[in-house]
DNA sequence: GTCTATAGCCCGATAGAC
DNA sequence: GTCTATCGGGCTATAGAC
């Protein structure tokens, strides 16, 4: 029963730290405690297990689309990314290994423009409501341009730190620095309030990363 | 003699299309029309072949990373940007498969950083000189920090293609648009003119990568 | 449900004739 | 330099006892 649940969450722990790739089912098994023979019953195929991940994942993504500014745009926008780092957190061997897992995840590859195209009207509209609080100044037309440039710099932001050679790990402060780049995009267009609030919020999220 | 240069062109152009982790020693020399004996004669490792390749990329970013604005700024930047295309597309396993060669690429990887801030600090230059030309209007303090942004949205805009589903092979039209992307992000600071002549310098780029 | 044992496959790499 | 033949090893997956 529990043992199913078990190995999902230790592969996706191990596929985060090591790699899918580098991730063998005898490795996995061995990490989760049980023969590897245990593993192909509750997964008939490897392919199957990285699918059980990815329900997980597009439950995730669905729940952090549901996110709408609300009363306070701040605090929504706040929200929206300390949802959207975790989710690069949580899955992230699904952003930085596609190219190890071919075909084996042709479920998720099939969403992911649609996930991608709904998350860039997502913080269109945040940032929109951001906008019409008279909290950042900024032209109706190119804040399309805005909120993708931003979800761009925020999705490659670990992998950004990698290439430079710093950690991503919990606790390294490579989300804090990703926040803090995509603020470079539009702070000096925010009121100073706005700005400080925002600012406030990154380093806050970034501490609760380093505390996970 | 030659046979040793096309093992590694047509292993470039192999990763490059099919991904470094799909494509076996077996398949390469297969497509090279050799004997896969043969490969192991000329590369004692698959590791060797990879290196071989990285000398090749070594030595085209130290040229690009040579390019300096000079006397027109915004030739200078068409330049440069089309030089940084062209090194993405010719090496692009090197950029997309990072995680299938795991220590195979030490070498590369412990490069990346330095290549990376040189990089930063190139566009930076070359923005400043469009500033100091009357072209761009953008403070000086903030200079780094769209050198950073530009350099991102333009290292990753193919992958953000393939993400979305896009097709990425020559002639798709995508290095176009990750060009015209990384645009949005000063385009509405440069004089008119400036705006179009780096429009047609992208358009024009785009065209000759659809004709490589 | 969990185990042991092993099948079957493919891959990188070697040996040695030509 | 190029070939044919083959090895050793690691991996996913299966068979069947408990």
């Amino acid at each position: 029963m529990r043992t199913r649940e078990r190995i999902v969450e230790q592969a996706r722990q191990l596929f985060n730290e090591q790699g899918y790739g580098a991730v063998t089912t005898a490795a996995l098994a061995a990490h989760c405690g049980i023969a590897e023979g245990n593993l192909w019953y509750h997964f008939k195929t490897r392919r199957a297990l990285l699918d059980a991940i990815g329900e997980r994942y597009a439950a995730s993504i669905e729940a952090r689309l549901e996110l709408v500014p609300g009363d306070d745009p701040l605090a929504g926008y706040a929200r929206l990314l300390a949802a959207l780092m975790e989710e690069f957190r949580e899955f992230r061997f699904l952003y930085r290994d596609q190219q190890s897992y071919g075909e084996h995840a042709d479920t998720i590859r099939a969403r992911a423009p649609d996930w991608l195209e709904r998350s860039f009207l997502q913080f269109e509209a945040h940032l929109a409501a951001l906008v019409d609080a008279g909290l950042l100044a900024w032209p109706r037309e190119r804040l399309r341009d805005l909120a993708t440039n931003a979800t761009i710099i925020l999705r490659y932001g670990l992998e950004h730190s990698r290439e430079l050679g710093a950690p991503t790990g919990t606790g390294s402060g490579a989300v804090r620095r990703t926040l803090a780049q995509h603020l470079t995009l539009f702070e000096h267009q925010l009121t100073p309030d706005a700005a400080a609030a925002l600012r406030r919020a990154v380093a806050t999220i970034g501490d609760e990363a380093l505390a996970a």
